[in-house]
DNA sequence: TACACAAATTGTGTATACAGCTATGGCAAA
DNA sequence: TTTGCCATAGCTGTATACACAATTTGTGTA
C-alpha cells in the first residue's frame, strides 16, 4: 500500500524519482551546463542513494542531455544553435517517416478521428478568444497529443520509439518553442499555419499520399527552426524554453574547460 | 598497470566489458530470447559483480536488445519481420538525412575521397577474383568504413548519433545481412549493385544534389529488405546473420510465456 | 608574486549486504 | 485427479562500504 502510495506521487522505483528530479534539475540550470554532475551532492540533494542515481544518469547520457567525461562521471551538455538546429532536422524526419508510413500502410478510422479531434481542438481555441494561460496549456497538451497519435499512428512500435527519442532533447520536441510563440507579436498566427499543416497531414494520410505526408511534418518541424532563430536574436526570451540554459549563445566562444 | 593492461585486453571498466558480454551471449542465442536475464547467473558466468551488469542492462535497453519486464528484470527481445522491416527503413531514413546534409552543406575534399576509397576498395574487390574470406572480410570492412564516413559526412554530430543508433540493432545495420549475400548465388550481382549507390550517392554529394543523395540512401537500405526475405525464406541461412536466433520465424506463433 | 610539488580531499567504479517482492513447486483438500 | 493455497527459494532494487584515481588545495621555494 505505501509503495503504491509513493508509486501514484512520484512515479514509483527510486531510479525513476532519480530520473526525473535530475533532468528537472539539469533543465532548470540547477546543475549548470559544462559542469561536473558529482553523485554525492546529487544523492545529498535529493535523499537518494547513489546506485539510482547513477542508474538515472547512464539514462540521461543515453538521451544526450549528459555526456560522459573522460576521466569519469558526467557533465551537463551545452548545446550550440547549429546543434539544435540538427535536432530539429531529425525530429521532422523522424515525423515525416512516421507520417509517410501512416500514409502508405492506412490508419483506422478511430485514429484519423483521435488526430481530426486534436485539431479541432486547437482550432476551436485559436477562435475562442485571447490566449490566455489556460487556453494556452490546453493548446500545448492538444499538440503533444497530435503529435503522439501521429506516431502511434505510423503502426510501428520501431518508429515509434524513434519518434519519441527524436523528441527527447527538450528543445527539439514538438512543444520545445510554443511558450517563446505565446510570447511572440503574432503567436496566433503562426499557431494558426501550425495547425493547417495538422490537417493537411491528416487529410494525406486519409488520401494515401505518403510523399505529401513526409513533407509536410518535415515542413512543420521546421516552425521550430523559425523560433530558434527568433530565440537567439532574443536572448532575453531564453528563460521560457525548456532546458533554454543549455543552450550556447550563438556568440559564446566554446567555455574554456580546464 | 594492472588495470591498465585490462583496459588494453577487453576494453576498460568492467561495466564496458559487461556490456561486451551481454551483447555476445544475447546475439549467440546463449540466452534465449523471450527468457528473463537473470542478474545473479550472468554475474557468476562473467565474473562480474552485477553492479556493472545493471549498468550495462540499462545501457542495452536503451539500444533496444533488451526490454523491461513488468515486475523487474530485463528479457531478451525478440523482433518480428515487420520490426525488422521497419527498423530497416528507419536505418534508411537516417542514412538518407545524412546524406541529404552532406550534400547541402558541402563535404571537403578530404572526406569526399575517404567515401570514394571505400567504393574503389570494393570494386577492386569484386573485380579481383572468387569472394573467398579474406575478400569478404576485407568487404565488410570496408562496407562499414563507408557507412560511418558517409554519416561523418553529415557534418552533424546529431545526426551521426542517430544513424549510428539505427545501426545498433544488428540485423538493421549496414553489414547485418552480407554473409547471407555471399552464401547467395548472386551475390557479386547485389554487391556491386550496392556498390553503384555508394558511388552515386557520392556523386550526389559531390553535385550538392541533396534529394538524389537522400532517395539512394533509401533505396540502398532496401538491399536488407530483400535479403531478409531471402531469409524467411530459407530459415537454414539464420544461422548466418548476427543475432538471427532473435527473429521470429514468420509463421510461429508468439512463444508461449509462462 | 608566481610556480612547482606534495598532501589531502573528493569522487568514481565496483563489490556486497539486505529487504521486499515474485514466482514456483509442493502439499493438502475436494 | 484436479484445484487452490501456502511456503520457500530466488531475484530485483537499493543502500552502503571501499579501493583507486583525480583534482584541488596548501605550502615552500625561487
Amino acid at each position: 500500500m505505501t509503495s503504491k502510495a509513493r508509486q501514484g506521487e512520484d512515479g514509483g522505483s527510486q531510479t525513476v524519482r532519480a530520473l526525473l528530479r535530475l533532468r528537472e534539475m539539469i533543465l532548470s540550470g540547477q546543475l549548470p551546463a559544462g559542469e561536473r554532475i558529482a553523485e554525492p551532492a546529487v544523492a545529498e540533494a535529493t535523499g537518494i542513494s547513489r546506485t539510482p542515481i547513477r542508474a538515472a544518469l547512464i539514462r540521461l547520457q543515453e538521451e544526450g542531455l549528459i555526456e560522459p567525461i573522460r576521466s569519469g562521471g558526467f557533465r551537463v551538455r551545452a548545446f550550440s544553435a547549429a546543434e539544435i538546429r540538427d535536432a530539429i532536422e531529425v525530429r521532422g524526419v523522424m515525423e515525416g517517416l512516421a507520417a509517410r508510413l501512416a500514409a502508405e500502410r492506412g490508419v483506422g478510422r478511430a485514429a484519423l478521428s483521435v488526430l481530426q479531434g486534436c485539431v479541432r481542438e486547437i482550432d476551436d481555441l485559436l477562435a475562442s478568444g485571447e490566449l490566455d494561460e489556460a487556453r494556452f496549456a490546453a493548446y500545448v497538451e492538444a499538440n503533444a497529443r497530435f503529435h503522439d497519435a501521429l506516431a502511434g499512428a505510423s503502426g510501428s512500435e520501431v518508429v515509434q520509439r524513434q519518434v519519441v527519442r527524436a523528441n527527447a532533447l527538450p528543445f527539439a520536441s514538438a512543444n520545445g518553442f510554443v511558450r517563446v510563440q505565446a510570447a511572440s507579436a503574432d503567436a496566433r498566427r503562426t499557431l494558426t499555419i501550425a495547425n493547417a499543416q495538422h490537417a493537411a497531414v491528416i487529410e494525406a494520410i486519409a488520401q494515401r499520399e505518403g510523399g505529401r505526408a513526409e513533407a509536410l511534418m518535415r515542413e512543420h518541424a521546421r516552425i521550430a527552426h523559425r523560433n530558434l532563430e527568433h530565440v537567439l536574436d532574443n536572448p532575453a526570451v531564453i528563460g521560457l524554453i525548456p532546458g533554454g540554459c543549455l543552450i550556447q549563445g550563438p556568440r559564446d566562444a566554446a567555455p574554456v574547460r580546464k
